[in-house]
DNA sequence: GCCAACGTTGGC
DNA sequence: GCCAACGTTGGC
């Protein structure tokens, strides 16, 4: 099973939304890189909720629930989009200043390439994260 | 509010 | 096909 980090400002989409609404379309990527991650997401696949702009901070882990499929506002039809639902939150929020701390996390993609919202998560960088999160596994 | 990174656009 | 200009993202 492959692990990734979705992006999300949260004064547009936040993780307590996501509980709230027990499922979302993850849509309006229009980033080709971005889109490929999605395109390798397979259901089951979980994904860490990452807080940008404000909060800094891993919040939760999200599951893929529906894989790849066109995003109906793309008009170009070049891109697509998934669905994901709600896991569990973090019992402590994993921030970025913790990310760049930590000799595991520090060469994420969360971090080389602040600007990508779909990145991949490294098997021992997942483990890391869940351990520094206290989430025992 | 500033700025670095980086993707996209458009003139040539 | 190159590259300057421009727009967006996102950390600080």
């Amino acid at each position: 099973m492959a692990h990734w980090l979705l992006k999300s400002e949260p004064f547009k989409y936040s993780w307590d939304q996501l509980v709230a609404d027990g499922r979302t379309h993850w849509n309006g990527v229009r980033n080709h890189q971005a889109a490929n991650n999605l395109k390798a997401m397979e259901v089951g696949d979980r994904c860490f909720f990452y807080h940008s702009n404000e909060g800094l901070e891993i919040v939760g882990i999200a599951e893929v629930v529906r894989e790849y499929y066109p995003d109906p506002s793309d008009s170009s039809g070049r891109f697509g989009m998934i669905d994901v639902g709600p896991i569990l939150p973090l019992l402590h929020p994993v921030s970025l200043k913790q990310i760049k701390a930590d000799p595991t996390l520090a060469g994420m993609a969360l971090v080389r390439q602040s600007r990508l919202s779909v990145s991949p998560v490294a098997d021992e960088e997942w483990r890391r994260i869940c351990e520094l999160g206290g989430l025992s596994g």
